[in-house]
DNA sequence: CAGTAAGATGTAACCGCTTTCATTTCGATG
DNA sequence: CATCGAAATGAAAGCGGTTACATCTTACTG
């Protein structure tokens, strides 16, 4: 690979010169420019970014650190962060924490070492005490999904309350009054948000809240299934049309505890999830749920750092995103649905 | 950020010290060891690896190219590459190339530029002679999910014939004689390898091929819903019992299109997908399909980098991958279903 | 046309580490 | 105790850029 002193001599000039033009840190005359340009083209000279970032103390690459890969929510979290980052020239360098404390931190240890210009951290295990004391003097950094209490503006998350209120709110106004809710590990702040909005959403609507409607479970399609299971076997009679599911995987487990009982869906039992997931467009029938724009919030994520670590854009960084639903086949009104018909 | 200088300089030792007992490349007296090593404990120094690429001509960093993230096949391959390089210190950078010529070229360069010490790419767009051309002086690259005549050492793939033979032959051991086949676009290798096997199958087992039992499609879910109403559009009577489809989001398409014409799976027509997606488990039934080992895939794909590029491996290097029957629920005997009943 | 400031370019130190080669240390040996 | 080779360590030259500062060109100005 042709280096920058190659280039340099070939035109005849210093390498500052070169650097200047690569960077367009400064002025350089219009004929000298387009000489240089001309040498780099014909040695098919790129710079040494690793050269670069040792010089300039900037690496320009983020880190990108999330649980996993795999789920739509991260996936598609990743690639528009990447994509977004790309077209400004920066690198994503990405690493999985597996929701594990140890894991998490040695994964921003990793991208640290890495001389990363920010990070990007989606991250479950960590405290908000070790967020806000390990990490303040490090580098700058973005905490994605989670809302830390003295460091909002460097969050963003999504209205996870609203988004509780909005599903519920839906059955409500679709005529259906008992309506159950699987719940994620209340231990995580998103959880109990959606739930909250959940509560709020019938307080509205003057019905009260029912604990025995209520099932705390794993965010997992099994403990989705198990959940259901268990709801309906609270009773003979079947104590209420519709249940809202705090994400789209329970959902598709609870569907399939409903089925197992002989019950259908909408007819029986109206259904809501939460997340859009793709997996939701493929459950049978397609599900009605809660749209998670994560995709937008990781563009957001790049924009974030584009503009206050690279200074290279003037975005409004939004912090909170709004989560809208999606109407589908799996929730209909009350009076289609038989209410109350006697559980298997 | 404490550099190796101070390090050296608390210890009363030269830079040179330092950096071998970072890198054990050389032999030091144990009692130095252990000082230098407690000096960096209390300085918290963590070598700067921007440094240490720039100096070592080495980066500790592979380039991953996919198509894109979302995406369960490379969502998986991905994580799974990431964490095999990760256990081994090693950094990875992706980049998405979209199945654009351009984008891919352009991602590749970006991901050259970055000194990647060796590229796992996932291209579908380039073709097989830049490849060859292009890319066999710049750095260690392999190619997945495809094979390159010539290069057959550098890929990791897919035996997408015998999957193809599987899907068929599962059926045909069930009894089923007419089987339609949906197939992706032919002019990619797997599309057209997988059809293959179906023939093959179909061979084996003494039955004629149908080219009016034969659709090619997109690879996506519009796609293989289309194709099956074409199918069923053929005739009054359903000339098949049982439909492959060459992958499983098409599958979905066609669940769709097949229910669309008031017809039960897999009573009336029993299907098997490709891929095993997670999609697949939640189809309504759930699909009967081939798995596809991508994550092993990818695990191999980064062994294969820590072998060839960093020494770093003894592990075997599996070059073409297996693929298995997952059965589930959406294929039955040819015996308990409604075979040639009529069409809707 | 001398004077001057802005613009263009060059010089060289530095970023933090690796690595070659030279030098020193050390234990074993005769 | 001098000798010798192996082991341990140090000195210093890079790796390929950036950038502060110095210097040299210009184009104006009066």
């Amino acid at each position: 690979m042709a280096t920058i002193y190659e280039v340099s001599k070939l035109v005849g000039v210093s390498v500052a010169t070169v650097s200047r033009v690569i960077n367009g840190s400064s002025r350089v005359s219009e004929k000298t420019r387009e000489k240089v340009l001309t040498a780099m083209r014909t040695l098919n000279y790129r710079p040494n970014s690793i050269a670069q970032s040792l010089a300039s103390n900037r690496s320009n690459s983020v880190g990108i650190l999330v649980p996993q890969v795999h789920g739509p929510v991260f996936a598609s979290m990743l690639s528009e962060a990447e994509e977004e980052l790309r077209n400004a020239g920066k690198f994503t360098i990405f690493a999985t924490g597996l929701s594990d404390e140890v894991k998490e931190q040695e994964a921003i240890r990793f991208l640290v070492s890495r001389n990363c210009d920010a990070l990007i951290m989606h991250v479950d295990a960590l405290t908000d005490e070790f967020i806000k004391e390990q990490m303040d003097d490090a580098l700058p950094f973005l905490i994605m999904n989670r809302v830390v209490p003295g460091l909002e503006d460097k969050c963003i998350s999504l209205d996870n309350e609203r988004g509780g209120f909005e599903a519920t709110r839906t059955l409500l106004e679709m005529g259906h009054r008992r309506i159950a809710y699987i719940s994620g590990p209340l231990a995580w702040v998103d959880a109990s948000a959606r739930l909250e909005g959940h509560r709020r959403a019938l307080a509205a609507y003057g019905q009260e809240f029912d604990e025995r409607l209520l099932v705390e479970s794993n965010f997992k399609e099994v403990g989705g299934s198990e959940a259901m299971s268990k709801l309906l076997r609270r009773g003979r009679r079947r104590p209420f049309s519709a249940v809202v599911c705090a994400n789209d995987e329970m959902a598709a487990g609870a569907m399939d505890a409903i089925r197992a009982r002989g019950l259908s869906i909408p007819e029986d039992i109206s259904i809501v999830g939460f997340d859009n997931a793709p997996l939701s467009r493929y459950l049978y029938p397609k599900l009605t749920t809660v749209n998670y724009p994560i995709a937008e919030m990781g563009r957001m994520a790049a924009r974030w750092v584009l503009r206050n670590v690279y200074k290279d854009s003037e975005a409004e960084i939004r912090h909170v995103f709004r989560p809208t639903l999606v109407p589908r086949g799996s929730a209909i009104t009350a009076e289609g649905s038989r209410d109350d018909a006697p559980g298997n």
